[in-house]
DNA sequence: ATTATTATGGACCGATCGTTCTTTTGATGT
DNA sequence: ACATCAAAAGAACGATCGGTCCATAATAAT
């Protein structure tokens, strides 16, 4: 009965994912991401509503599809250390190429709890990349033997507290071996 | 023989440095700037150039007087698990209360490695950081045991990735006790 | 073919951005 | 007292910011 949207809504939002994450909030201006959608600033506010919904969007869409735990399946018999090590080689490497590292952490630097609807999501997304540590470890735990459950949960919160630590050092000019270095000594918590 | 400058430049800059390591450079309006300094737009360029040249000096200004590392002092007879300690809750400190952390960590998420001359004060800045916990835990070891000279430096850049993960975990909401525990458990590598 | 409906492109909005310039002010050496 | 000359004040700059609006294009049901 009616014109059809030319654009594909998730596409489009997954195009500005890429500039606000390797840009920022404040560094990404409508044009550039009118520019990487690929459609007019009408259709981006009759669609998206504001810049700021669409950060919104973006940030939960993140969360639900590109955080690396999206990428780390606990139950496909790789031993836990070396899903871990994944992790952290794809945070890495995601900073390196310039695709920009993890919303989360660059988000609550710029953000720093300013605004309860963007914390809210950081903070959701950082539970879950705990998480994942944590289930990875209780794994480790099975195959392994000693650690009590308490220490698991410190052990899952350091490691994301280092995640976040190595992001700052990427960005910050280190090299890929020296953030090796940081992530695989980390890891030898484990040990 | 000429009318003399109604206001302090040191001052102004770390009035200026306030703003900047609260709000970031691009959350940092020049109003925002010449407000907290007390100085017309005018005195401003006169003096400091532009937005971007000012910036370059609070960072400087922020690495020689007001990074944690210069208020710790290895020689004092503190055992040096304690200044390090201290040094962690100045930083967890400075977030929550509004300071702002430290501006090698915050700026180089914003800048992520676009700008040469800002990529090298953080990497100096980060340096010095690293080098303050090589100190102490030189003189940990001197008073106590075990740890060799290798291991020495890697435990000095675990600290410091831990130091701005911490800064990252501060700007996400977690309580104080939470990042307390965080820092303690780091510094336990020491043991 | 007509109509209803909605996406689109592009002109346009006021506000604010960082920056420049012109005028006024005021302390100092003579 | 006066001349000098830089500092301060503030108006004004063009560019860009995020956001609105409208005339036009395109589709699908009738």
């Amino acid at each position: 009965m009616v014109r059809p949207r030319e654009f594909d809504t998730q596409i489009a939002i997954d195009q500005a994912l890429c500039i606000f994450r390797k840009q920022g909030y404040k560094g990404s201006s409508l044009q550039d991401l009118i520019r990487a959608m690929g459609i007019s600033k009408s259709s981006f506010y009759e669609t998206f509503g504001s810049k700021y919904a669409l950060f919104l969007m973006t940030l939960t869409r993140f969360r639900e599809t590109k955080a690396v735990y999206h990428f780390t399946d606990p139950n496909n018999n790789t031993p836990a250390k070396t899903l871990i090590t994944n992790m952290f080689m794809q945070l890495i490497d995601s900073v390196i190429d310039g695709e920009g590292g993890c919303m989360f952490g660059s988000s609550a630097i710029e953000f720093s709890d300013t605004d309860p609807e963007v914390t809210e999501r950081i903070t959701n997304g950082i539970q879950q990349l705990e998480k994942m540590f944590y289930r990875l470890l209780i794994l480790e735990q099975k195959n392994g033997d000693v650690l009590e459950n308490k220490s698991i949960r410190v052990i899952a919160r350091q490691l994301t507290t280092t995640f976040y630590g190595i992001q700052v050092m990427a960005n910050a000019n280190f090299n890929r071996e020296e953030l090796n270095e940081i992530a695989l000594k980390a890891i030898s918590m484990l040990d």
